[in-house]
DNA sequence: GCCAGGAGTTCCACTTTATGGAACTAGGTT
DNA sequence: AACCTAGTTCCATAAAGTGGAACTCCTGGC
């Protein structure tokens, strides 16, 4: 009647997603009428497809009769999901951020008193990073490591921290005032600190309550990261990794989604 | 053709319902073949519904072209939907508990050092439990804090451990042969150990992991709770929280799901 | 206690939309 | 190259979904 245009017949079946999506989406339990206003939808039709959903696990209501995500959904998240898929989600940002760059892209995440390469894309160049999947990093070397340390969600452990280059930070310190400097900039750079020729640059990915979870880092040889190239990477990078944290559900500073 | 009988007319939106909860309650990633055989749909049935869910991001492919929960999942799992609807899933379990021994009914999780209650379902008494939700209590001395305790799913502070009765485990060597007492039996006791004439009895609920979330109880007045009565209640304990732990997707013995 | 108004569900004639067999396309195997 | 197997697109058919209106159930006002 309104919407019109889609691709394929599958009418009620796109129509209950949406209503869905408005329901898992929401950051609040959604009330029948709110439902119907958002979508479109006659009130026949959306109470019986909320009655389909309903039947099926995918909403429930609360007492007072608004809809929440249903026993699927809460399954799923039991179950561990989020912990599986976060490469997944994550995919198509590292895919943004590889296509407009052109460097090595990586997400990282903590490993005990190491950070860990989950994902990665290959930069479009001839020269440049190896595969990185899987390997571990030290965490005051790298710029992935820099961040998971400065927003607390990875500990140094006890001992002396290593050097791996003439540059690489061991002192404290000065380690304390390259991570409030990269709590305050946003973003973490790693210069010849980890290995002689390479640069990287990481910005924090965040969940929904605002703890973060990863690192979204790219990486180029010294030979082509400038100092203006580099400003241009950071802002690409600290945006992909906001959308990234979006998608994760996080909101920077309202408490209530719209 | 074959299931018939469906309630009122939404065949597409349940067809696509159990396609989805294939996909969703699998273990593993579903190829498009086992999704007809489970449903009995036509090719171009399934082909078409599957299409409609992934363009709603409900279902995704992996590079297989085998299907994953969608987008939509993720994101509510990585939203902390978990951890928000612990209280929903267990309500039923509560209020079986509680119907079958009419006494007060609890849910508690670790919080630091101390297990907080975070659901409850009054006794059918006139004397019994006050209203304990949001309230905390010391792990020690409480059966869901022992629970807790025993299954690693909380951690003693550092100081002594406070005595609130004369039955009051202070010991850390008591503690320790309670706790395996714990594992052993699958349930915990607080006899008057946090006040006088309160017992407690509570059961572990543990996620797909194996891990240990929360801690289901049964508190009344020791005039209610004799040996026999115990014995009866502690089984009904385990068996409500063994329930609720099987909806939370643990699987006892089995690695891969039905 | 009764009536008014809002919220949601059920009914039913209408017709749009989903259905499934068959034809077709894309890979992979011998 | 011929031959499977896996999956998508087509299309006439009819079955399933649609939405307006009638109906039921609450909730609050007076």
């Amino acid at each position: 009647m309104s919407t019109a245009g889609n691709p394929s017949g599958t009418q009620a079946v796109d129509r209950a997603a949406k209503l869905l999506s408005e329901v898992v989406h929401s950051a609040v339990p959604v009330t029948f009428t709110e439902l119907t206003a958002a979508t479109g939808l006659a009130k026949s039709t959306t109470s019986r497809l909320l009655l389909a959903l309903e039947r099926n696990g995918l909403v429930r209501r609360d007492d007072h009769g608004r809809f929440l995500p249903g026993e699927m959904f809460v399954s799923f998240a039991w179950r561990g999901g989020a912990d599986t898929s976060l490469v997944a989600v994550a995919q198509p940002f590292l895919d943004r951020l590889g296509k407009s760059t052109g460097e090595t892209i990586n997400l990282g995440v903590a490993n005990g008193p190491q950070a860990e390469t989950i994902a990665q894309v290959d930069c479009t160049y001839l020269i440049g990073g190896t595969n990185w999947v899987g390997l571990s990093v030290p965490l005051h070397a790298s710029a992935i490591g820099k961040v998971l340390l400065a927003h607390g969600a990875a500990q140094l452990s006890a001992g002396p921290m290593a050097r791996t280059t003439d540059k690489t930070i061991t002192s404290e310190a000065t380690l304390r005032a390259d991570l409030a400097g990269v709590r305050a900039r946003g973003y973490a750079v790693s210069d010849e600190e980890l290995e002689p020729g390479l640069i990287t640059i990481a910005a924090p990915v965040f969940r929904f309550d605002g703890t973060v979870v990863a690192a979204l880092s790219v990486s180029a040889p010294t030979s082509r990261m400038k100092r203006e190239t580099a400003m241009a990477v950071a802002r690409r990078c600290v945006e992909e990794a906001a959308g990234l944290s979006s998608a994760l559900g996080y909101r920077p500073r309202a408490r209530k989604g719209a």
